[in-house]
DNA sequence: CGAATTGTTGAGCG
DNA sequence: TCGCTCAACAATTC
């Protein structure tokens, strides 16, 4: 579930209890977590120090001395915690990363479906999804001209197109249904017939969203903890994911759960009509 | 006990 | 070649 404002909190959370550390040895329980030979990965990496701890949407960029840089994508439900070594590990912990310091920085993941890969740094656009990335979601790499583009070029409905990260990174699930609320925009609505003026609110909105929710620390909805357990702060303050059935906080008529590609989604009819052509 | 849940990739289709 | 749809991945909760 962490979205760019989930993953931006771990990352901070992150160089308080990672940066800096040298790595004594590492354990690998689930193998497929590493998408590196494992052994090629560990041996690469006992003895590095990690220098710095970079985001780019919702991939984790660990840089490392020796000129490495380890992708470290959460998916689902993957997450980071760190203390003493020998401290407890359950059968979801899949990697261990000791330090020389005596703490242990723990990778769980109880859906195993994140993953981690070892490149040279400045070969991260090889891995995965970074290759199409596409602009971060704040007013200087996203730009108004490029999205709107992008939207008219673009004929399948507007939910499914910004859960696409080539258009824009970072949102997921919950975002998109809030900022298609806050933008009075239907999810189902094809993206090439948004007005000029619709397109320019969502646009807007995608990047106060996003910026308001890092905030807080991010949205814990089912078990997003950041780095420290922590809770984040905006699930207060989400107006549609997870409100089906309840009253819009706007206007007050019943909000709607449906499912647009395959994904809950929840909306207000009355404030986010589908508008037919 | 089947359905729902989530992000991303890749196959398949037109 | 491109864009869209859908299956697959995995495990837990309801």
């Amino acid at each position: 579930m962490p979205e760019l404002p989930e993953v931006e909190t771990v990352r901070r959370g992150l160089l308080k209890i990672a940066k800096g550390r040298k790595i004594n040895a590492i354990d690998v329980y689930y193998g497929k977590t590493i998408t590196n030979d494992v052994e090629d990965f560990r041996q690469a990496l006992i003895g590095q120090t990690i220098e710095d701890i970079d985001r780019r949407g919702k991939y984790l960029l660990f840089r490392f001395s020796n000129n490495l840089t380890m992708v470290s994508h959460l998916r689902m439900e993957g997450k980071y915690y760190n203390q003493p070594i020998g401290g407890p590990i359950d059968k979801h912990t899949h990697v261990v990363f000791q330090f020389t310091d005596g703490t242990e920085l723990c990778y769980h993941d109880t859906r195993k479906f994140g993953r981690m890969t070892l490149v040279e740094t400045g070969d991260e656009k090889t891995v995965g999804g970074l290759k199409t990335l596409g602009p971060e979601p704040t007013a200087a790499d996203f730009k108004l001209a490029f999205f709107q583009d992008e939207l008219g070029r673009s004929r399948g409905k507007i939910k499914p197109f910004l859960l696409n990260q080539r258009h824009v990174a970072g949102l997921g699930n919950i975002y998109v249904d809030e900022v298609l609320w806050m933008s009075k925009i239907n999810p189902e609505q094809p993206a090439n017939s948004l007005t000029p003026d619709q397109a320019a609110v969502l646009h807007d909105n995608i990047i106060k969203e996003l910026a308001v929710a890092t905030k807080y620390k991010g949205t814990t909805v089912h078990s997003f903890t950041n780095a420290f357990g922590d809770a984040g702060g905006f699930q207060e303050r989400l107006n549609a994911y997870g409100r089906g059935g309840e009253k819009c906080p706007r206007c007050g008529a019943k909000m709607v759960k449906i499912k647009v590609a395959q994904r809950g989604t929840t909306f207000c009819p009355h404030c986010q009509p589908l508008v037919e052509d």
